[in-house]
Order: C-alpha cells, then sequence, then structure tokens
DNA sequence: GCCAACGTTGGC
DNA sequence: GCCAACGTTGGC
C-alpha cells in the first residue's frame, strides 16, 4: 500500500465536502508530474488530503485528512492526456498537520511538498508515514 | 495582495 | 529548438 499527497483549494472542494460526499473523482490535474503520481495509484492507495491556502484567508495549509483510492486510473475523457481517479474518504486528521509542522520537523527539506510548493499531487515517503503514525495513532 | 517558482505558449 | 512573455499556483 502506498501514500500519496494530494492538495485541494478548500475554498473549491474542501474536507467536508468529500466527508459528506464519501466519494469522489479527483480531477482537474494537468500538471505532467503531478498526473504521473496520478497514474502511478493503485486502488486502495491512501492520500493525505491537504489544504492549500490559496484564496481561503484563513486556516493555514496542511494536511487535513485521509482517503482510500477507489479505482484505477483513467484517462480524462475529453483529453487522453490528462487523467482521473476516484477516492473514498476515509477519515478527517484532527487536529490537521500543517505546513509550518512539517517543516518545523526538519525531516522533510527534501520531500517535494517542501522543496516544490506548486506540485499539486506526488508521493508521501515512508519516513512522512511513519511520522504521522505516531502523531494520529491508529491511522492505516 | 504580492511575489517567487515554474510551467506553457508562441514567435522566430 | 530556443527563449521571452505570459499565466498559474500557492505560501506568506
Amino acid at each position: 500500500m502506498v501514500y500519496f499527497l494530494a492538495k485541494t483549494d478548500p475554498d473549491t472542494y474542501s474536507i467536508d465536502q468529500f466527508a459528506s460526499e464519501h466519494h469522489t473523482v479527483w480531477d482537474g490535474i494537468a500538471n505532467a508530474q503531478a498526473l504521473r503520481s496520478i497514474r502511478a495509484m493503485s486502488p486502495g492507495d491512501r492520500v493525505f488530503i491537504y489544504h492549500s491556502a490559496i484564496s481561503s484567508g484563513k486556516g493555514q495549509p496542511g494536511i487535513v485528512g485521509l482517503a482510500a483510492v477507489a479505482s484505477p486510473s483513467r484517462d480524462e475523457p475529453d483529453d487522453p492526456k490528462l487523467a482521473v481517479i476516484d477516492f473514498e474518504f476515509l477519515r478527517k486528521l484532527e487536529p490537521p498537520t500543517t505546513l509550518h509542522e512539517i517543516k518545523a520537523s526538519g525531516l522533510f527539506s527534501n520531500w517535494a511538498l517542501v522543496k516544490q510548493s506548486r506540485l499539486s499531487t506526488m508521493p508521501a515517503p515512508d519516513a512522512f508515514v511513519k511520522w504521522m503514525r505516531a502523531r494520529y495513532p491508529g491511522l492505516v
């Protein structure tokens, strides 16, 4: 089981919307590097859901929940260069783990989340998963 | 609201 | 194929 991280602008699609819908099609990814992560996902993989700071004004950027990959990725019908995938809501992570805390830990300064702020979808390294398990007992 | 990073587009 | 101009993302 592989862990990934996917960003969303909470004003566009928030963790609470996702929690109430329970299933969602994760679309709107256009960046080639992010698409590679989407295509690398398999059913059962886990995805940390991250709220970016964009246009919200309130709340800090950070990880707010966990999803499970619920389908293989597939081409976007209108544009086969793009890909979409289904996510199933698993849980919110409260309190959130902020980008500030991730940076302040000093453990993940080589991770794309820290080094490449504009990347929206990426794998999560094993060390980060371990670190998160210590913060949220029972996280699977 | 501003700006840095960086991806994309289009003229040559 | 290069690169300047431009657009977008996301942190602050």
